[in-house]
DNA sequence: TCTTGACCCTCCCCTCCGGGGAAGGTCCAC
DNA sequence: GTGGACCTTCCCCGGAGGGGAGGGTCAAGA
């Protein structure tokens, strides 16, 4: 199948996989006499897990190398759960600090609702930030 | 002052100032003779909001608005205000997606932590994603 | 006076994950 | 044969700077 038809069936773009071919996540594809690209079955099911890499919140990087694992004939599923791991505690992290800056918005957000803008000091730009 | 001096005064990288001049953040900075960068107390000043700016979780082009209106003699009050609204909002379902991915990553983490590595199918490259 | 080290300058490439679009070739149905 | 859909490569764009090359400047000590 062609690079439209592929990539409407794993659900991305004709971009995406143009570069995921060109960052090495897939094996030079074939090409047609015409240089179209000719996606086999096997190929797509490779898009399909980076797509699932993907919702899983790895990185293309971090897909990139479980891939490599795999090929190099290894299950890479250890390294997978290591990932996990260091995916939970980053994830973890993001939310603390989004929360923590959702918290000082808020806070921001409330004395600003609460005082006359008239009383803005010019020299500070704005008194409520 | 200079550049490095203004930079650790306000806790930012000489990088950061060269950058926020580069993108009109900053008037036009006074040069001494050979060329090096000049902070007056106000670039400094303005510096500083930038900071706090930063540390609401305003994009340079938001920071870059609000400073606009206070440099055509407005108060930015009001549109601070909307602008941290729409900040919230987006903090909010910011976190929510995070939230979500951190349950499936856990899932995940949770289904590959009680089944054999041994099973991993290679067609699918990794069972657990 | 000379040197040394810290500081400064501009310029260019890099990140992450593609999106947007230009210029041009190919395929298929009508 | 022609129109439109599809494909190709190539290049620039984002956010917020970081890293480094190559070279100029400043101040203090010998």
């Amino acid at each position: 199948m062609r690079i439209g038809e592929a990539a409407a069936a794993v659900g991305m773009t004709v971009k995406a996989l143009r570069f995921y071919e060109e960052r090495g996540l897939l094996p030079a594809v074939r090409r047609t006499r015409s240089g179209y690209r000719e996606y086999s079955a096997e190929t797509v099911n490779r898009l399909e897990f980076i797509q699932r890499s993907k919702n899983a919140g790895f990185s293309l990087a971090q897909t990139q190398e479980i891939l490599r694992i795999r090929d190099t004939g290894n299950s890479p599923c250890s390294h997978v759960r290591d990932e996990l791991g260091v995916q939970l505690a980053h994830l973890d992290q993001q939310i603390a600090e989004l929360t923590a800056l959702r918290t000082a918005v808020a806070e921001h957000y409330q004395a600003i609702a609460t005082v006359e803008p008239a009383d803005c000091d010019p020299g500070r730009i704005c008194s409520y930030l």
